[in-house]
DNA sequence: TATTTTAGTTAGATATATCTAACTAAAATA
DNA sequence: TATTTTAGTTAGATATATCTAACTAAAATA
């Protein structure tokens, strides 16, 4: 009750970024959308990532992120990046090495992301 | 209740086998021990294990892997060795390659990881 | 042999993250 | 303006995988 498992908290934070990137604003709805789940599931997770002081809601709900959050959504999402470019590199088709990525960026530590990047510049 | 998710039941059988590899016979007690939980969570799992037909428990409690169990084992332990190798060439330390091994193992798919075990030959 | 340790189970609780059903309220459309 | 659609919440249920407490029964040790 107390946290978030770390997958969750970073999809959902993830998907915040990618739908302001997108469209600019983000609405509960447009989560739910992008991550296939039901409205009230992304309202449980947002209210948990407003405790945890990483996303805030202005007055017309809608979902911004904090300096914390925006934090941990970037190192996602640039995680996201590297990984998939990486899996294509060694020849995997585009369209899986997206979903591997989603997968992969949760699980490997810094040092290892870090080796991954080295080989992709 | 129906199905076990994928990631419990493959780190399962894993230690089953790589339990087995090491001392020949494999009690429950021995998996709660490399997996770091209770008994009672191995009760649980491997009760549903054996509904799967992924194992066997003979007179003596001994647990056996089934056909199909062995070969489910049998790819992640390859899958976990190949990327720990792969991690180590890459320049990660043994111990952090051993231990992303473990999350990756259950993250990737087939394709993406016959691209990676190419690159290892 | 008596006692302690070890292996395993059952019962019941808990955490996380989901869902459906039912609702409110605002916005868009006929 | 009346009706429908859309956005969001609350309540309550569910699945997975874990836990602690309490127990049985067998094995090992004093």
């Amino acid at each position: 009750m107390e946290h978030l498992v770390e997958q969750s908290k970073e999809d959902y934070l993830e998907a915040i970024l990618m739908i302001r990137e997108d469209q600019g604003y983000v609405r509960s709805t447009d989560i739910a959308k992008k991550l296939n789940v039901t409205k009230p599931s992304v309202t449980y997770i947002t209210k948990k990532l407003k405790e945890q002081n990483l996303i805030e809601m202005d007055k017309n709900n809608m979902i911004v992120l904090t300096e914390t959050g925006e934090k941990i959504a970037t190192e996602i999402f640039t995680r996201h990046k590297i990984l998939t470019d990486f899996f294509v590199s060694i020849g995997v088709s585009k369209n899986q090495a997206q979903l591997d990525a989603c997968q992969v960026e949760h699980a490997i530590s810094k040092e290892t992301f870090n080796c991954i990047k080295k080989r992709m510049k």
